[in-house]
DNA sequence: CCGCAGACTGGAAACGTTTCCAACAGCGGT
DNA sequence: ACCGCTGTTGGAAACGTTTCCAGTCTGCGG
């Protein structure tokens, strides 16, 4: 273990051959066998590996890509990820995971610390948006995909999903299950997804044909524990909810403890809904009925709009919608038998 | 937004100053105050940002440690992270997280494209080891530091735990609780937790004073899905377990979760108990009695390794272990005034 | 035997930055 | 009036790589 790594300079003197050759014959085309041969032996014996910095220097390309996230803690997250690596990594890009914090002052400033960064683009979700940020991102050296908000106005490509008709689908559906009280559980109103869902919310509850009461809780954050918390005053009101309609899946977790430390049945006393459809949703017990917003698919439809950006980075910016999905599962109807998989 | 960004020389050129000054003026020293106001001036209207990569050449560091981890969906790693990133934030660090995938050639694959890449350091967890791999970290142009296995005998710093200890204590537990008939809910044994864990599980059965009959299931990876399948194997034998020790909190899941299939009760019928203390497991309905393995504390030594490296690249590999400790829940104990945090 | 094509090699530039070093100006002290 | 010091500036090198370009060599056809 040498402490100081071995530099194609010296491969090339212990090769005895000039620069540009150890080069060629390392990556490059047009190189003898023989020399192919001698400067894999020196490079060998040398340890040598190319060093990424220079070459990105001279290539002007990393081949990274990075993914900026809010909360690294969040299922959700971890199935974008999945999609968007499927797509890239076949591109021989290698993603890489930062988390932005959940400001909108933070995802700024990792933005910028990134402002031609290590990456030849990045795919952010930014949780807390404002001005400054869009304008960062309008400025970046490199191409932004931004997953979760349309930006159609800014000229930034992006891809969203229609959660507030999500939030509605899930609504008719407790609804239609005969429930009369709904409560909603919300996270932060000024985040993204907060505020499309409250949106989503009150249209439903304007529609003229809706018939329930309803009532809304806010949790701090997007977690479980928030949840419970949000969901402990959700259910201790006079009129209790029979219903709650979450708005993602690990609130939706948080309200079903929340309302199992109660005594209280699930489906049978509170039926719950998630939204996100992630794994976790699925093997919790009960299992979540949740509203898709196709979460790999969205991390490949980022990935996607990325690779045209990659390409060309004048392209005109795109906007891409991903649908959502109702699956009803235990949270919401009791049902034994069926749903295996 | 032009479609090529500005260089230190263009900022120069516009502020009619040598590269030199321009340089001092924006980071460095000895810059007077004219000059400062001349040259940010010049790169405001040229909206300027440092490259990344041109810095790093010139600098040979980059400021990024590398998280490299199997499985990015387990919450054990995202707390890990959560203790890394605590330690190297305030030195400068960005935390950069790269997934490996779950076997050994995988992980010896990123970190060869990683050889000198984009990081000063990287740590990581291997899901699997062979020597190949170790070698791999052995040559590597950066130091790194392994957390999840004692690497004392190869000259390679790491943080590990006790985890065969920490089974140990968990089946003390449950025996200590009456059950009689231990299932152990394991990973695959090809991995380092999963041979530890296994270790562990031996060792204590092997104990004199040791009473209870046993019984083994390997599940296919350390999922919640693979914990469902496994656990119906233990929980469909003829004697079956009165408890159920497994090998991290995912797995507990998917036990409780398959012993709620069959209308079992917990803890009543069975008593499960986790491993790794994630907040996954806390809020889990029962709230999962677990080993914690001290995750951000291991992050925590991992990153103060790092540093100890990062100074000096040469000094004496070091090992550092972290303590285990057994937290009691409703998953074995039920206990519904208690535990409130 | 000469010339030419083709295969291969080496020199050198370039990517964008920081910093060493030398040069220079202004200034106060002797 | 001169010396040296301080404060500031510019030139140039360096980090490690790839690739353009020109040059050399080999072999082959005329």
């Amino acid at each position: 273990m040498t402490s100081t790594r071995a530099t194609l300079i010296q491969v090339a003197e212990r090769a005895g051959v000039s620069l540009a050759s150890t080069s060629r014959a390392l990556h490059g085309t047009g190189a003898s066998k023989a020399m192919v041969e001698r400067v894999r032996a020196a490079a060998a014996e040398l340890g040598y590996s190319a060093d990424a910095i220079g070459r990105s220097l001279r290539l002007k390309k990393t081949s990274q890509i990075a993914f900026a996230v809010a909360d690294i803690g969040n299922p959700v997250y971890v199935e974008i990820m999945r999609g968007i690596h499927e797509v890239l990594a076949p591109h021989g890009y290698r993603v890489v995971v930062m988390s932005t914090g959940d400001t909108a002052a933070s995802t700024t400033e990792l933005m910028h610390s990134l402002h031609g960064g290590f990456v030849d683009g990045m795919i952010v979700i930014p949780l807390r948006t404002d001005d400054e940020l869009i304008e960062q991102i309008g400025r970046a050296p490199v191409p932004v995909v931004v997953i979760g908000r349309a930006m159609s106005d800014r000229g930034i490509s992006s891809v969203s999903t229609d959660s507030a008709a999500g939030i509605g689908a899930a609504m008719q559906h407790v609804v239609s299950l005969g429930r009369r009280r709904i409560g909603f559980l919300n996270g932060p109103l000024d985040t993204t997804p907060g505020s499309s869902r409250q949106r989503g919310f009150d249209e439903a509850v304007s529609a003229k044909d809706f018939s329930a009461e309803t009532d809304v809780e806010v949790a701090a954050d997007f977690t479980v524990a928030a949840g419970i918390e949000a969901a402990r005053k959700l259910l201790d009101r006079p009129q209790r909810p029979d219903a709650i309609v979450a708005a993602n899946d690990l609130l939706a977790i948080g309200a079903i403890r929340a309302a199992r430390e109660l005594g209280l049945s699930i489906p049978r006393d509170v039926a719950v809904t998630g939204m996100d459809d992630t794994e976790l949703g699925q093997v919790f017990l009960p299992r979540l009925t949740s509203v898709s917003l196709g979460s790999a698919e969205r991390g490949r439809a980022a990935a996607r709009l990325m690779l045209g950006l990659a390409d060309d980075a004048d392209a005109p910016a795109r906007q891409i919608s991903v649908g959502t999905e109702l699956f009803v599962r235990e949270s919401t109807v009791d049902q034994n038998a069926e749903d295996t998989e």
